[in-house]
DNA sequence: CGCAACCCATGAATCGTTACACACGGTCAC
DNA sequence: GTGACCGTGTGTAACGATTCATGGGTTGCG
């Protein structure tokens, strides 16, 4: 079961020093001996053996990444593209999932402590305040997902989300819609509360227009269903015409609940419905709908980019704070009423 | 910067070996030197060493699950499913994506056979034969999921994919079509060979009926968009009257290809549809889609306890092998015509 | 021929943790 | 009084890999 070093060594009849420098630079060993350690290696199955590897290097070649809800296909983006990226500087990445609970993220973030990962990149809950402080008084580098924070000495990538809640909201009022319901939350969550607050300052410019909010528990297909049923009767009493949800598994979720039932309303006739991300489902939902795009592979390229950085950024040091600009794709669920 | 056993144990006035008694039998220490050596820990923010630990231990409590996408709303619901049974049982699980790619899913094996994980659930491709025996011999125990293997020396759990292939192409017989299209690829791809064969079952039952395979390339929603627009040209032909697709993914594409365009058809008027996997999606799509429902959590949680089984189970003895069944839901996209 | 320079290879020390054999003081039974 | 035993605690040897000072052998050159 156990194959290491030292039979390698014995049964090539070298040192495990030797071996090791097989492994590590072949190019420091004589040709023959690499030829002959290869072998034995071949032939005992060897596999070496990550933990004893990592110990001695003090840091694991992993980064971790946190995500709020690896259901959702905007984060599986992100995902793809930090692997990608990671990819070509040797390292790997391992995906956590947080569930939007700051309980579980912090539960993630200490496993990856204890496993001295080299970096972490977080899609932050609310309180991941003090963990963030934690990891990195300990030396592992974090670079904050999809949240432009305050603090400028921890690097993070950004979409505007002020931005894009200001576009989507503009884009409704632009349509001749007037009274808005912004469906999402928890407001802790700051995506939510920027991407309100995007839209509240819209809102605030045009005389007349209106936005209650309709808060969810989580950001999922399954509470937009919830919500939706209420936003249903909102606009059949004629209480608002527009629905912005603060990401695009709401709005599907909304609009499941809006065409079913025994009285559907018509989406864009009577109401009309945005959502964020433009995941692919979007596009193919019963009434296409118009959403806010994010650039997410990039998001996630550009999270490693910022990790490498900060491994060798100095103490103290502000770091980087990339933001990258939405961009409103209109569809069907937005016609001109 | 790093902070050890050996610090907290000075710190505490005991030795490393009491520190170490402290974190893995602190009933077998007196209380006030636990309290002391948790002073000490706090005050030191000392974390332990993963790798360390599992150098140690000869072997990590981590299970990998190797999916072949993680975009795809099915395995992040096996995955979550595989975590909750894993938490309980005190392992933690990292997700890994083959994208359906023999060599990733090669890579990360590989990988995780140097991490000495404690087992790995495989959603296998084609060629992960060689693969699978290596983990073995090397003492990772592995199951497979969503796959009823031929091997029964290796435990499985997966789902009845022939029964549900002809689940679908009977309900579309039953709903009076004859000339149906199977979208779905690679063939390598078990699941889809599976579904293919079952629907082939029910097609050979029903005189006059006939199916013509349309393979993609992979099970993405993109590919189903791709061969959408050969479908569309099919349909208005009038070659076929039904498609059924490998999976959710392929059918919401096939469906946008079909609806959108210069002359799209009707659904289910001109064309029925049925998918895989039941996403969340399928029933929020334009037309509701009809869909073969699979047990996705309890496809994971299985999977673990298999594993669990495994691992104390005896060289060379069969193992289990669930096989769980699928269930068809109606919905529009195939009422009949 | 002698010395330096170089190439290869060696083997011990090290990383942080745990297991285990052992020590120590005290109590209890016989 | 002896020995067994208990409750606590200690110290050290692993685990497997890498690093690095060290050394032996060969080569080149004066």
């Amino acid at each position: 079961m156990a194959v290491s070093v030292r039979e390698v060594a014995q049964r090539a009849g070298v040192s495990v020093g030797t071996v090791s420098n097989v492994l590590n630079r072949p190019d420091q060993v004589k040709a023959t001996t690499v030829e002959r350690v290869r072998e034995a290696i071949a032939e005992l199955g060897y596999v070496p053996n990550a933990a004893a590897r990592q110990l001695r290097a003090g840091q694991s070649t992993t980064l971790a990444l946190v995500v709020l809800d690896v259901s959702n296909p905007f984060f599986t983006d992100v995902a793809r593209g930090a692997e990608a990226r990671a990819e070509e500087a040797g390292l790997t990445v391992t995906l956590a999932n947080s569930d939007e609970s700051g309980a579980r993220e912090r539960k993630h973030l200490e496993q990856f402590e204890t496993q001295r990962v080299a970096g972490v990149l977080l899609v932050p809950t609310a309180d991941a305040g003090d963990s963030v402080a934690r990891l990195r008084e300990h030396g592992i580098p974090v670079v904050l997902v999809d949240r432009s924070t305050a603090d400028a000495s921890v690097a993070s990538v950004a979409v505007d989300d002020v931005a894009g809640g200001r576009m989507a909201a503009e884009h409704l009022l632009e349509g001749g819609r007037r009274r808005l319901a912004f469906v999402g939350g928890p407001h802790s969550i700051h995506q939510v509360a920027d991407r309100y607050a995007g839209a509240d300052l819209a809102i605030a410019k045009v005389d007349g227009s209106s936005m209650v909010r309709l808060d969810t528990e989580a950001l999922t297909l399954e509470e937009g269903m919830r919500v939706g049923a209420q936003v249903r009767d909102m606009v059949a009493a004629g209480e608002i015409d527009a629905v912005f949800a603060a990401n695009d598994l709401l709005a599907i979720g909304v609009q499941q609940a809006l065409l079913s039932g025994p009285h559907p309303v018509s989406i864009p006739g009577d109401v009309a419905l945005v959502g964020y991300d433009d995941i692919s489902f979007a596009a193919a939902a019963v009434v296409p709908i118009t959403s806010v795009r994010q650039p997410r592979r990039a998001i996630g390229t550009t999270a490693v980019e910022l990790l490498l950085a900060e491994r060798e950024a100095v103490e103290g040091a502000t770091r980087d704070h990339v933001v990258f600009q939405p961009e409103l794709v209109a569809r069907a669920s937005t016609q001109p009423s």
